[in-house]
DNA sequence: TTGTACGCGTTATCAT
DNA sequence: ATGATAACGCGTACAA
């Protein structure tokens, strides 16, 4: 017999195994099928129901509430585990005004974001510290409409929170973003007016470590290998080796600019060869432009470090993975992207100590190559 | 005036820029600030009331219902826009059953998976589509703990789909989503007995086509530096290799192995030169590798292509950053992640006739390598 | 400590 | 074509 209460609400409204779907309310199931998160998923009223208490009391254990007790909490607890129930996202969202999630929004141009392992390990930094807590990590691209569709998105209260990693963020619409979500920056936005908490590591001086370590064991012509001089960090570096040289009362060295990838770095290291062969030390601006211009050095019978000594940045994979393995300055780049999580977490929970701005310090790992 | 009423709930409920909360409903509002969506989201009742219908017609305009009269649609329109209304998502979730989400499960190691630009165009490529939709992209990384957590995410109704980029997936618990979820996987998975869509490359035929460009340009002695044998793709790739050379009647000529990193690319064209130096032909596994091992060949005044041929593979960036630009073989690893995200979006409509198998095709890119 | 009851913002059914 | 109204599953004042 079926009746036309509202009773049996939970039963055979969602199936994904079956085809005979019974009562689904969407229009577009052309299909047989049915995808939903599982047959049936049981709600904190079945809990309730076998647990022998109400719904009240089983959203506080779910909750983790103090105030009960522990006779109650075990047998609904049991139940839990029994039914296999796991909250209802959505509808604790809708209750708590709060979606549990952060969003991770790229300025631009995915393939260049993630084919750098800087960012790579940002964004695992992010995770890994995500993962000691219950909220999600979305990911969204600012494309071409990015004001209008991503605005939106976050308007409509997808995500609790933003983390930006400022690449080259020129773009206003942060502005927009900050007027409405915490947000935190990983890397120094371009614009200093705005309401954000912001991440960074030093690179000046980093890469004065760097080249005070050439100085350290007598070197005394020193040329660079820069980054891009559109970005901060490159700039910011090609700072940190003059700064090192004058105060130490040295010459600056040849420099040469290549874009932190391998093959840049290949050929600066050609250039610089043919610019100035005189050269003792070089800083090398990315471990990645380093592992390029190191088979140069050597495939011209230019002994590292003998010759020429050679120090890298980021401590990335590839520096140990050279001929002669790098020395080289080890940027937090993935405790970078824990501490934007863990900003970002705190803020949501009410906390309001963090300081606005956190400049993580940079290390030099001493390897062969100097 | 106060009341104690229900009333006004929608009333100075959420504040982000305001000090003063009035009645927030959390308890971890440690700082003075509540961060929500934004001050006083307007709902759907807001816009009904300013244009004068009820809230069923509203939601009708809102998504696209054929059965609304212009006069009203258009009233509602204007009051959208000047209230600057956006859906919310929980309630709507909530509502639909659906969440209007999917997820990227990565298998672990984010830092290696984000580091490899074939993934990064394949995010990048599942993305550009999911922009032409509404959904959005949930990223989720199989750490220590994969099944316990993420496995309770995707119960608790997060997402509607799954896409997983099957790296070395070996463990079993992509049955278990698969179980619940719509699933798509990149690259062919560990085993066959999965329910779900799976969208690959045809890296056997893309070897082969490889190695016949250097075959038809009077190649004969050809020589490979391979990818990773633990990985499929490397695998086929040799696979390819020795196809081709078979069919043409030539020997095999020596191989050595890489594992796709630029570092590894060059110590194995050393490796091949100390090995056997009379090859004229190289079919290298990446074009990561092949930029690492084309300075090998051309500091040693071997020249490319004159003495030895050089084919790459991916059609990377890289390819074209060499002294001497790569012929490679392009994958279409952006449209692969398109791809993806289609067949889901597609199964998530209902749309059933996705066939459960996509192979897509590679393209030889002639350079001056080969 | 526990339960009742209302509200969260939408969607969808069913009359009209 | 449109409007009540009942879910959707959960959180939480408030009362007990």
């Amino acid at each position: 017999m079926t009746t036309t209460s509202s009773a049996g609400a939970t039963e055979g409204r969602r199936e994904y195994h079956t085809l005979a779907v019974s009562s689904s309310r969407r229009s577009a199931a052309v299909s047989g099928k049915s995808h939903a998160a599982r047959p049936t998923a049981p709600t904190l009223e079945a809990v309730a129901a076998m647990a022998g208490v109400s719904r009240a009391t089983v959203s506080r254990v779910v909750n983790g509430s103090s105030t009960v007790n522990p006779d109650s909490a075990d047998a609904v607890k049991r139940a839990i585990a029994e039914l296999g129930y796991v909250p209802n996202r959505a509808a604790r969202s809708l209750a708590s005004q709060q979606s549990h999630a952060i969003a991770l929004v790229v300025p631009e141009d995915t393939t260049r974001f993630f084919g750098d392992v800087y960012f790579a390990s940002i964004v695992s930094g992010i995770n890994r510290r995500l993962e000691r807590s219950d909220y999600l990590l979305n990911l969204m691209v600012a494309s071409s409409a990015p004001e209008g569709k991503m605005l939106r998105y976050l308007a409509g209260g997808v995500v609790d929170g933003v983390a930006v990693v400022s690449h080259h963020t020129s773009d206003r619409f942060v502005h927009q973003i900050a007027d409405m979500l915490p947000m935190v920056f990983g890397g120094r936005p371009a614009f200093s007016d705005i309401d954000g908490y912001v991440v960074d590591v030093d690179n000046v001086a980093g890469a004065a470590k760097a080249t005070q370590r050439l100085i350290d064991i007598g070197r005394t012509r020193i040329a660079t290998i820069t980054g891009p001089m559109t970005m901060q960090s490159g700039l910011d570096r090609v700072a940190g080796w003059r700064q090192a040289l004058e105060q130490a009362g040295l010459e600056p060295g040849p420099m040469v600019h290549g874009d932190y990838t391998l093959p840049s770095g290949t050929r600066a290291a050609r250039e610089l060869l043919a610019l100035d062969s005189s050269i003792d030390g070089v800083f090398v601006a990315s471990d990645l432009m380093a592992s390029g211009a190191q088979p140069v050095f050597i495939d011209r019978g230019i002994s590292v470090p003998a010759d020429v000594a050679m120090v890298g940045y980021d401590d990335s994979p590839s520096a140990v993975a050279t001929e002669v393995p790098l020395t080289t300055i080890r940027q937090p780049s993935e405790r970078m992207g824990e501490e934007m999580a863990d900003i970002l977490l705190a803020v949501l929970a009410g906390d309001d100590s963090k300081p606005r701005e956190t400049l993580m310090p940079t290390e030099l790992i001493v390897r062969e190559s100097a």
